[in-house]
DNA sequence: TAGATTGTTAATCGATTAACAATC
DNA sequence: TAGATTGTTAATCGATTAACAATC
């Protein structure tokens, strides 16, 4: 007859509901936080402490992990080690994810070189660019290979997630190829809309948009 | 008696009340897509278009632009000059701010070479490192400065605005650097939460958390 | 005029907070 | 036990959407 519900809970860490995105969003933040306590040796905390830490009320931290299962002891707090496992498993950054990486300008070149990747899920396994002047030039631990061949990489390797780094002028037909391919994340650093078909996420960061953002209060 | 409070709002755009910094946070992005339809050469849009692009409803887009004045016509929609001209005015991107670069790493030559700050309202004025062998370097048009300088430089040019560019651990004592010195924005690249003082705002971009969020929907 | 689209109101929807029983 | 903190409920708060009169 199957697994029962609890059962099911218990293993997978299924959300019982639909969660907001928003509350996804928040849920990385926690775990980085956490990361830091049990740097500074910390074995427990309390939705109190690491909302203060992240400048978020203890009501929606409870609230939040609250979707995902039952993580803390009343009178206690968290046990920070097992938090972290349980967002870690929940967010599915218990594994390593490869990602490809399109664009080998200044950018690509800074997120190539960036050791903050690895030990948070992401090891980024192969960088792709147009230009024959960067095509076979090592960049970091890579080579830059030819875009003509990313469709055919992609597929082999069944990479699931892209960085885009290429200019806005490019990132649309860039990520057309990627999501034909089977590219089911992009972050995409292109200061543009992306338009992708249901199924794939897309994150933007673009600085421009954040600077402008606090211009308003100046 | 002083100006009529409809005189006030022509001039300065004032928004009525205050308006929350989740709509703040979409101007930018309207902005940026005004600009791409005018360099399409189109003259005139809707809401409704405008909302297509960017996959928002035209309601919203019409909420928002609403606080801040009455920029489009029944029947016919939104100049687009005319309105972009006006969300410049709203963000305080109608001018160039300097802003200040610390940490030349990987990242801080990525930045400090990027194109798209110039156009966008914001000029990238000096860089800082506390690097020895990164002191007195060129990168980009500019040379690398010694960061024990960074106050009295702040203070003499005035600078408000700073892009933080250095590792976790570095980035809360630097910000404390910069906010007594005056700078009262802050795109932090570091991994980690800031604590600055009232008055000071903070804008966060970390790849891992972009990434950690979409990883939970794979 | 007829058609289109704004600005705004009221209704809906969703997220956050406050409070507290449960319990470690 | 007494003190502390969770998980959860109900209340509040705020954001989004739908609808439409106004009007270009």
């Amino acid at each position: 007859m199957g697994m029962h519900l609890e059962e099911c809970e218990e293993a997978c860490f299924m959300a019982k509901g639909k969660v907001s995105d928003i509350i996804i969003g928040r849920l990385p933040i926690y775990l980085r936080e956490l990361t830091y306590l049990a740097e500074e040796g910390r074995e427990i905390t309390s939705s109190q402490e690491l909302g203060d830490r992240l400048g978020i009320s203890s009501a929606q931290i409870r609230k939040d992990l609250s979707h995902f299962g039952e993580f803390g002891k009343q009178g206690t707090g968290y046990h920070i080690g097992f938090l972290s496992e349980k967002l870690r498993e929940i967010l599915k950054v218990d594994r390593v994810w490869d990602v490809v990486l399109v664009g080998a300008g200044y950018l690509g070149h800074a997120l190539a070189n960036y050791g903050g990747f690895i030990g948070k899920g992401f090891n980024i396994v192969a960088v792709f660019d147009n230009d024959p002047a960067k095509i076979g030039q090592p960049l970091g631990r890579l080579i830059v290979q030819d875009s003509k061949d990313l469709p055919k990489a992609i597929k082999e390797h069944g990479w699931k997630i892209a960085i885009l780094a290429v200019p806005a002028s490019a990132a649309q037909e860039v990520t057309d190829v990627l999501v034909e391919s089977g590219i089911r994340a992009i972050l995409n650093y292109a200061p543009v809309i992306l338009n992708v078909p249901p199924g794939v996420r897309v994150q933007y960061i673009d600085p421009v948009i954040d600077l402008q953002h606090m211009t308003y209060y100046l």
